[in-house]
DNA sequence: TTCCTAGTTTATAATAATTCTAAAGTGAAA
DNA sequence: TTTCACTTTAGAATTATTATAAACTAGGAA
């Protein structure tokens, strides 16, 4: 992803391209694989792959505009930390109870043939699969 | 469901029949329909419905038990709290992000056609279907 | 260029959910 | 009844997250 697009993230994001926001952007979107990270994993391989410091503050804000913007996902998973996706497409996810680690399943790789309706008045917004491994 | 069931349920889990534990355990397990709830609202509930105080604590540690115990489920919701689930039967959710509400999903009414194959060395623990709501 | 200022970073405080601790209380076996 | 391991409880500690407010900076205007 070229350094024009990075910051296109930035601008559609209403965030000016300071040194601390290309950097987390140049990490999360320049790369071939997405990725799933907690604000607190992202600051420490920030921390090794830059020169640059971040305030804990920083990484919140900036990952939380990106959310807004959609350029990010939040995931929920049992546990304390709220996860983050780089992948914004609609899919789903394997869950690795023993490292805690997320994998993407592609949205056609699960086929639902049976669903209930929706409750009165409510409409199906989407659907999360969560496949919880064991070893 | 009688007394005695509702003792079993202290028994099994490892726990002393306490005037508190006897009426966490009588408000989650004696009633028709399964329950979700949070420490917080459980905690609410049992002030309206009883004239015991509860500490926190011992709301935590009841749950937690119980939850070991197989009595309760626990449910990652997006957000801050954690949910508790009396339903421990295989089943599926629709959540009401506007209500913060829970709703049962009969495990019949999704059929799963196709699903991808785990991880090298994983196997399949179990399958959470997740359906958000919108008005 | 230099100035100016709105926007930004940062350290630290505040908040919220949960867990820990240790002192006081209690169930039930003997 | 006595005894003691188990419980409850208030409050402290911990963890993730959000808020605050002072110091800093990008970038347009002069
Ligand atoms: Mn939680
Ligand atoms: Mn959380
Ligand atoms: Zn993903
Ligand atoms: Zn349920």
């Amino acid at each position: 992803m070229k350094l024009i697009e990075i910051l296109n993230k930035l601008r559609s994001s209403g965030l000016r391209p300071t040194k601390q926001r290309v950097e987390i952007a140049k990490f999360l979107f320049d790369r071939e694989k997405t990725i799933h990270f907690t604000v607190e994993s992202l600051n420490k391989l920030l921390l090794k792959k830059t020169s640059t410091k971040f305030a804990l503050a920083t990484i919140y804000n900036t990952v939380h505009a990106f959310k807004a913007a959609g350029h990010l996902n939040e995931i929920e998973v049992r546990g304390k930390k709220t996860y983050f996706d780089t992948n914004v497409s609609n899919h789903h996810h394997f869950y690795d109870n023993d490292t805690s680690e997320l994998i993407d399943i592609n949205a056609k790789d699960v086929v639902i043939q049976k669903l209930p309706k929706a409750p009165n008045g409510k409409k199906i917004k989407n659907i999360e699969v969560f496949i919880n491994l064991k070893n």
